[in-house]
DNA sequence: AACCAGGACGTGA
DNA sequence: TCACGTCATGGT
């Protein structure tokens, strides 16, 4: 079977297995007639695209929190965020390094993560989300890219959810499910995992978005133990196949 | 009680 | 380039 046949099948098994993630979850900025804190919402007519400045910021935020962190954790501190009232690029801004830590502390890692948003909303003072948007992806890419505490997965999922860019997210989970199936080796770089999947796919956002949501969602659940993948109910077939 | 979590960066070789 | 160490809270 190609690579290609096996991306694509493996995708058609994701969304048949869990269906749609409607991801990036959002927690704060919840329109009212969306559910629970912290969860993906998926509306099969309004997609779960950010409709505001505010929501594309919690993505932000939280694609930040979230690094090497798990996503409950995350969430507490962006309710803690919410609680103080730091859900503005004009508030946070206002805000001392050692504040922003303090609210953001549940997520671990608080003091480099205070920084990084500090040099995010930065850049967000200069360059409005629109005028990001409007830029072909390459240049948008270089300038979060440019970011400091911001590396390639934080880039592609402010890229890919907030500013609804074609990029493929490739995180831990990702290059585990690929190497148990024999795909990519252990440490195959980020770049070139990525090229895979973008290479593979039809150009389309909402299977990139899907994708990776899904991804996250099957490797959380068989991915997290060693070793990775022996429990795969459904991957062990394609893996042998 | 170790181990892991939706990473990124600095350092020395 | 690459193999480590560091950052840190909270779950299981």
């Amino acid at each position: 079977m190609t690579l290609q046949r096996k991306l694509r099948q493996l995708y058609q098994i994701l969304l048949e297995q869990y269906g749609p993630q409607g991801w990036w979850p959002l927690s704060y900025s919840l329109t009212p007639q969306t559910k629970s804190v912290g969860e993906s919402r998926y509306h099969p007519d309004i997609y779960s695209f950010p409709t505001n400045d505010w929501q594309k910021l919690e993505i932000c935020l939280g694609a930040i929190l979230t690094q090497n962190t798990n996503w409950k954790n995350a969430v507490k501190a962006l309710n803690s965020l919410n609680f103080s009232r730091l859900t503005t690029l004009k508030k946070i801004s206002k805000t001392k390094n050692s504040d922003l830590a303090l609210a953001i502390r549940s997520a671990g890692y608080y003091n480099q993560k205070a920084k990084t948003i500090r040099n995010l909303t930065d850049l967000l003072n200069h360059h409005s989300f629109e005028e990001l948007e409007k830029l072909p992806l390459r240049e948008s890419r270089k300038i979060i890219l440019n970011i400091k505490g911001i590396g390639p997965e934080t880039a592609d999922c402010i890229l890919l959810y907030a500013l609804k860019k074609e990029t493929f997210v490739i995180d831990a989970y990702t290059k585990r499910i690929l190497s148990y199936l024999g795909i990519v080796s252990e440490q195959e770089e980020y770049s070139s995992i990525k090229q895979l999947f973008e290479s593979s796919l039809k150009n389309d956002l909402i299977i990139f978005q899907e994708y990776h949501a899904l991804l996250v969602n099957h490797g959380k659940t068989y991915y997290s133990k060693r070793p990775y993948g022996i429990d795969d109910p459904i991957l062990n077939d394609v893996a042998s196949a």
